[in-house]
DNA sequence: TATCATTTTTACCGTTTGGTCAAATATCTT
DNA sequence: AAGATATTTGACCAAACGGTAAAAATGATA
């Protein structure tokens, strides 16, 4: 295995990164974010990206070997983002505040970071070629670990009686909508491009669904 | 205007469509709804639908003019399977009955035209750059004529207080995403490529998410 | 079977794409 | 300032791409 060494003296493969490296590096993530997110993998072009970094695409190519190479850069850097809020649910809170608070933390990840939504959104939809072996791994045993927080409430009768796991679905799907759905949303809203004012209407939403009874007993 | 005429005599531009022409159509449309859901418009190529199709590509540009051409017909043959179940929402009905008739409705569509829903969400995630007009108009009315009605049922007591525009979006998602995000769902779960069996639970989750209560009331 | 329209194929074209290479330039270190 | 290293550039390439033209083959029709 090919170590990750970072200012390590003896080693001599892996040198040191320079400023300009590092800025560089930036710059050409954050302009990738925006072509990829926009257009999925196959629909950006290096010619693009390199534009959008301001940065000749055999610049670019000096700092990522290849297409491929930055999508995974990118991909690597959102997991970290898109497991955070699933990490903060703790067997020791209550139910209804631990769910509630993830489903906010989760929701204004989608307000705040939807190119990365949308990134993620591509991957998953083309297969997930690159990020399978997190789905399956890190991803799923995060999933295990919740479901089991999300089963003892349930064993306790906090929660009322379902599938842990389709209960994180519900909320990945619905809270995600916002950002990757997003000029749907806004069409059918008659909303203009830029608005995300429907934000805080989701949340009530969302609060409502998931916390509350959402429809009445009926009066039969 | 051109007209869209079918079998009028005395019209010289349009002629009848022949067996071949009607049987070929087909082939190509199935073949590229396999191409488009799996790698969205820019992935997908016109040697991989002609192959796919069992033809060559000039062969398959003799029945369509362009890419965007054949794109542009699957996804208006689309857009009436994805209203379907949204037009048999009836204010005559109740409530439980109408929104979870409409959720099953929904997930059936998920679990039968699983490539479908790629299509359309590849289309929504791209920005809706060819059916931005039907979801301003068609969609944009039905929607506001459906929320009518469930607000209706606010008003009478019968549904929680909420955004019934909302509503719509959170059914959409959480069921839309077992067909979208079918391979984390698998993954997660821990099943093979092709199992779908996911299903039956979360037609259970989503009844109880949208028509029970989910989070009981606890004991403070 | 002769005629005509439809369908299919072969060969091809211009453009775009991801990527390379060597030379030129800028930056850092001593 | 000099030398070494890091960065940037322009010219280029092979492959893949969407699409075309015209001839060849097939099917329908009388």
């Amino acid at each position: 295995m090919a170590p990750i060494s970072t200012t390590s003296a003896q080693d001599k493969a892996p040198r040191a990164k320079t400023r300009i490296q590092k800025e560089n590096e930036k710059r050409i993530l954050l302009a990738a974010l925006d072509v990829f997110s926009q257009n999925g993998f196959h629909g950006a072009t290096l010619d693009r990206i390199a534009s959008a970094a301001h940065m000749s695409k055999p610049n670019l190519l000096y700092y990522f070997k290849s297409k491929e190479e930055i999508h995974v850069a990118l991909l690597t850097d959102l997991l970290d983002v898109w497991l955070a809020p699933l990490r903060e649910i703790h067997p020791e809170g209550e139910p209804t505040a631990e769910i509630g608070s993830y489903i906010r933390r989760k929701l204004e990840s989608s307000r705040a970071f939807p190119r990365e939504s949308r990134l993620f959104a591509n991957e998953i939809l083309a297969g997930a070629p690159h990020i399978g072996g997190f789905l399956q791994t890190q991803l799923k045993q995060l999933v295990d670990e919740k479901a089991t927080i999300l089963q003892g409430w349930i064993d306790d009768g906090l929660l009322a009686p379902c599938d842990p796991r389709h209960l994180l679905f519900a909320i990945w799907s619905t809270t995600q909508h916002y950002a990757d759905f997003s000029v749907q949303v806004r069409h059918v809203l008659g909303l203009e491009p830029g608005d995300v004012s429907y934000y805080d209407e989701a949340a009530r939403m969302l609060d409502t669904l998931f916390l509350g009874q959402l429809v009445t007993p009926g009066k039969d």
